[in-house]
DNA sequence: ATAATATTGCAACATAATCGCAATAAATTA
DNA sequence: TAATTTATTGCGATTATGTTGCAATATTAT
């Protein structure tokens, strides 16, 4: 299975890159020029998210939503982060914060999927 | 709005109090003897959420569970609080411990949203 | 240029959840 | 107890998100 270089697949990965939030495929669309279907706009992003390029999330809305591990001016992304999503602009973003939770030894975690719900530094 | 008693909320309440784990529509209504249908027992979780006898929580699959606030025989459960999801046993459960992050203070947080997901206590 | 196959578009499908509306039933009042 | 009010329910239709099969297309290697 190895990638091809596609307009499709550059397309996504520019709109996430340069935004540096969370979108879902809705939001993907709307802001790529040529159309591009739907199905195909998961497609592409599942395969980023196989090749550990892009991660997903997925909200109090059910909704799944995808964002680069590597913002663009900034540092990397750890694997493990939380995320905000701000009532009021709406947007998705990844935190840098560390999480720390204590629970019983007994537990093994393997995936942490956390999503904080408020008004971001930007809206405040 | 006042709220009235029916057999379809007290059966839905009481596979939830016993239980004690996070549940969603479709395993609510298989564990009930009658039958209620679907919209009905969605209109019956959302109001005990509005109601704060019920939470909601959203997991990676996109899914709606839901829990009740106080488990039989343990204390009431705070309200922002973390969920561990088992990968095996597939069960979905509220967890006490606290959730400590540091995040700039410009965010303000109004509600947390964390599932945890691998090998629960009772499968490790 | 040719061949191999990864990728795409399209339609169909699957599932979760909600909504409008008429029928029903719980609670209140007479 | 009987009548009234209206919260609740059932049903069907609808919306929305996401996936899949398959043939057509386009990328990459030979
Ligand atoms: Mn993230
Ligand atoms: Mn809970
Ligand atoms: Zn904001
Ligand atoms: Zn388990």
């Amino acid at each position: 299975m190895k990638r091809r270089n596609t307009p499709t697949k550059e397309a996504v990965l520019e709109v996430l890159t340069t935004t540096g939030k969370a979108m879902s495929q809705d939001a993907i669309e709307q802001e790529i020029d040529i159309n591009i279907n739907r199905a195909t706009i998961y497609r592409v992003l599942n395969r980023f998210c196989d090749d550990g390029v892009l991660h997903k999330i997925v909200a109090e809305d059910g909704k799944q939503y995808f964002a680069s591990y590597n913002k663009v001016g900034e540092q990397e992304i750890a694997k493990n982060h939380l995320h905000f999503k701000c009532l009021i602009c709406e947007t998705i973003e990844c935190l840098h914060a560390e999480v720390n939770f204590s629970i019983p030894k007994a537990y093994i975690v393997q995936d942490v999927n956390c999503v904080l719900t408020g008004t971001c530094k930007n809206c405040s």
